[in-house]
DNA sequence: GAGCTGCGAGCAATCGATTTCTCGATGAAC
DNA sequence: GTTCATCGAGAAATCGATTGCTCGCAGCTC
């Protein structure tokens, strides 16, 4: 790989007028500026970022910690975030926690030690890699969950708003036994669509923690079928764990939504494929990005700023395996 | 943040104890190695990576290039490869073409500068991106999908007798006038399932051309329902694409399998879970990903050892769409 | 023609770590 | 007691780019 002392050498010039040419200084003289670009053609020459970085003491990418790639909801999130980033100078590389803190700590110690320009995480519980981005002074978007005892800034969707909504829609239906299957305690989404649900609720509540994935849901619908007080209704409290739901009940022949009804929270990009058609709690998924992405910018650009905490509408999207 | 050389202050060693230290030299007094390691923990020492890298020229992060993280086949692809990295020292950063070559060429660049250890790259078909990963010392593995003109080292499935499988299996169940709907030329992947439905065909092959995405298939689709000589079975090259197909069927009341019979290439998580089931032809994706990492770590590992080819079957799963 | 201004290019310091080289201290051998 | 090997720690070079500072030269004023 060619360096710039190697470009500057081949143009006759010093490394410090390459790297002026590159940089856009109007201070050279054009005659050198083609010699310049000449030589870098000539070489195929490609400035090591590296170097550039530690020099600047900064660099132009930002790392998005999502808790797990699997999950639809994150696609249309990304996108949000990789467009308004592109448009603002900076790349995105995306670290997959896959819901594992363990993982998640390595790629929080990764995005500090490489001086990532900036971090969106969705937190998968990790208080120690909460604490450790806050510790730092890279600047830090929380997004879909909150940061475990972190005053950052923050974009998530009405969540409680969201499981009350799916709750009284289930109520309104006819169901009676109406249980939860939420996630892991201390995630933010878990706990508090759990809070809607109760507080909608009428009776005892009957509630199944799980992880927030598709096997999860297996379980805990598999546990709550089998129970002396088998519900008639069911909140789910994301995606992947109302496909394992729906899984579950596919095997074991239970009707839906004659015999148990069924609202999942996070939109499925293939709710309307299935029969029965599921119904569930959309959330504005692109624009949670954009607007993430918009916050990470304006906390580079001002880090001293106040956090800012940005709550976006849920809309309950009603569909067949509610209706009784 | 502090430095090594805050560290070696507090310590009142030298910096290169402190470093010797840290990357586990055996050659130094324990109560040093006490005094660093306190000084480490006083201050909250990280090591700078950028200066690590700068110095070793050589980084410990993989560059997972893919060309739509909203495709599910990607999921347990990414897996395989962050299981295979994380065993080897390496962390692993997406970066999501989004089909797009531009965004494609943009990553490529950003893995070069960056000085990245490897990547992994499913083409998008920029041939201006390939060239440039094969005129660099970095390491490629390309998976999926070959790369343009490139001879590296690559993972991919039997597309040609997946599709052909697919194909034959339409015929058998009765259908004649069997259509393709196919992803961009110069993409191996729709290339070569073309190639193995034209194969498998005894007619005249009735083909569609799009992109790889939702939105394509359902144009196809659409464009396919509305043609003079209405084909009654399609076989569709990717997921994504049958999704847009299917839903296109649904909003257009076409039965399937009865009026339409539907084979979509790569496996959809919930393509049992949809009525009518959906017939597909599913790959090993976590082994694609662990071969591609196994690959890319024995390139860094011999960088002038040949280039090899895997090949991985492909499987054709009978569902109902198929099943007239 | 002496002195001043300003432009443009190069020199050299710098970012923060790693690593080679050097040197002093210690201990063993004779 | 002297010499030599050994070991461990520090000094300094290094990675490749950016950037503050300096300096030479051209053009201008008086």
């Amino acid at each position: 790989m060619p360096t710039i002392y190697d470009v500057a050498r081949e143009a006759g010039v010093s490394a410090a007028t390459v790297s002026r040419v590159l940089n856009g200084a109007q201070t050279v003289d054009p005659d050198m500026v083609a010699r310049v670009l000449a030589a870098v053609r000539e070489l195929g020459y490609r400035p090591n970022a590296v170097a550039r970085n530690l020099r600047r003491s900064r660099t132009t990418l930002w790392a998005v910690i999502i808790s797990d790639i699997g999950n639809p909801f994150f696609t249309a999130t990304v996108r949000g975030i990789e467009d308004v980033a592109q448009q603002a100078g900076y790349s995105v590389v995306l670290c997959n926690s896959d819901e594992d803190p363990g993982k998640e700590e390595t790629y929080v110690a990764a995005a500090l030690s490489e001086q990532m320009a900036g971090v969106i995480i969705s937190s998968s519980g990790s208080v120690k890699a909460a604490k450790n981005l806050l510790d730092s002074p890279i600047p830090v978007v929380a997004i879909d969950r909150e940061l475990p005892r972190g005053v950052v800034d923050t974009v998530v969707v009405d969540n409680e708003a969201g499981a009350r909504a799916a709750t009284e829609h289930l109520r309104t239906a006819g169901y009676r036994r109406i249980a939860c299957i939420t996630g892991p305690e201390g995630v933010s989404t878990a706990d508090l669509r759990l809070r809607g649900y109760t507080e909608a609720l009428s009776g005892t509540p009957i509630v199944v923690r799980t992880d927030f994935r598709e096997q999860g849901g297996f379980d805990a619908m598999s546990s709550l079928l089998s129970s002396p007080e088998r519900p008639d209704a069911v909140f789910v409290a994301n995606n992947l764990m109302t496909v394992g739901a729906l899984r579950c009940l596919a095997e074991h022949g239970v009707d839906v939504p004659g015999e148990m009804g069924l609202v999942g929270f996070d939109e499925i990009p293939w709710a309307d494929l299935v029969r029965p058609s599921l119904t569930t709690v959309a959330q504005p998924t692109y624009e949670l990005g954009r607007m993430a992405a918009r916050l990470l910018v304006d906390r580079i650009a001002t880090p001293s700023a106040e956090p800012a905490t940005v709550v976006l509408p849920a809309e309950l999207r009603p569909r067949q395996s509610s209706a009784r």
